[in-house]
DNA sequence: GTATTATTTGAGCATGGACTCAAATACGTC
DNA sequence: GACGTATTTGAGTCCATGCTCAAATAATAC
């Protein structure tokens, strides 16, 4: 219906003074604790600027829109979690199937208060869906990538398929955590066994040692 | 910041009529479908209007606002999922906890169709906390009820603890299926396997025959 | 100190969407 | 067919929120 007639997509201005540098931080911050809160939607653009203790229009200054901040952080969780998996895989070699399971299980509980608003962002109901689906493939290929290496001789496939399991295990023990959803207080523990049960039985023929 | 100061909270009009009835159904069947396409929040009451092929004004008629609608799908979808819990309580007595554990996998998937808007409106972020919690509780019940049946002697605590993961995988399966998640064509069949090593270890114990 | 440029400010615009209401119409009943 | 009531209609109100912009202010360079 529209297209790139005229206003191209005016590029986000970068700042260049360490008080913008901050400001863009604090923006930024903000918005992550916001949106974990109420939800990429129900937080306005205003609430934004307030709880970083700026006025609208510094927002708009470095972001030309919500999209955009959006954006922004999904691009920060992802290179946080690209270091986190590049990590697992390194010692996932010595790592029984057991103890893998453990690790994975609490993974993204431990890396939540860096990537606060990733839930948030990744249920939201806008566009993004290319970038929200790099993010999802980055976890899946960092959770096969240790599979294999904990299992060697498991097959990619194999691998990727477990670790699309695993990784749902992953979000329910993050979402039991959070107490998003209401639990009984052994729940996590169950989920924890089934997890290990589940990799043991999965992985457990390939292990060497 | 307001209260009952005076305008009572005007109680939703009956349809006295059939026609009425008729249009009342369309609407929630409507408001149903939109909502589970496009989520709570972005599904818009002209938008639903539309849909049943009604103005604006008619639906304001039978619903006073937009929670109302929310309330009545719940409320629906409350219903049919108690009879579909009781019915299987009522065959669990002879299934081993591999084929429950089948079956419960796969329940929430068969349900859908006739609760499309349930999963929009568990995660929408309105109030209406009690009224999904009291859904969500059901479904546990229901779980933890179909368990103790099958493997008599199973605790309650235990029970409700299961049932709590189980639910989970339930909802994993459903996104798969419904490819919400981008998913590899096995994931299904891997969490149908870990589904039913989970129960077969939880519950195998308990098992008489 | 003066010029230049980055940053801040906040009133205000534009849009969309929840909700209202008085008048018109359809239905049912006698 | 006339009356009463249920239902329909849709233009219009209100308000929240994303976003704009010209003017003020602060930092930096010389």
């Amino acid at each position: 219906m529209d297209s790139n007639t005229s206003s191209e997509k005016r590029e986000p201005i970068q700042p260049r003074r360490a008080g913008g540098r901050q400001r863009v931080a604090e923006l930024l911050a903000a918005a992550s604790d916001l949106m974990a809160e109420r939800g990429y939607e129900a937080t306005t653009m205003a609430e934004i600027a307030a709880r970083a203790g700026a006025k609208i229009g510094s927002l708009y200054r470095f972001f030309p829109n919500k999209e955009a901040i959006a954006e922004a952080l999904l691009q920060h969780h992802a290179a946080i979690m690209n270091e986190e998996y590049e990590a697992l895989a390194a010692r996932a070699a010595d790592l029984s199937p057991e103890e893998l399971a453990d690790i994975l299980i609490d993974l993204m509980v431990i890396l939540y208060p860096r990537v606060k608003s990733l839930p948030a962002l990744m249920d939201a109901r806008t566009d993004r869906a290319e970038i929200r689906h790099t993010s999802r493939s980055r976890a899946l290929q960092g959770i096969a990538a240790a599979l294999q290496v904990c299992a060697s001789g498991l097959d990619a496939t194999a691998a990727q398929d477990i670790a699309v399991v695993v990784l749902n295990n992953m979000k329910t023990m993050l979402g039991m955590v959070l107490k998003d959803v209401p639990t009984t207080p052994a729940a996590p523990d169950e989920l924890r066994s089934m997890n290990r049960l589940y990799l043991a039985a999965r992985l457990g023929s390939y292990q060497r040692e």
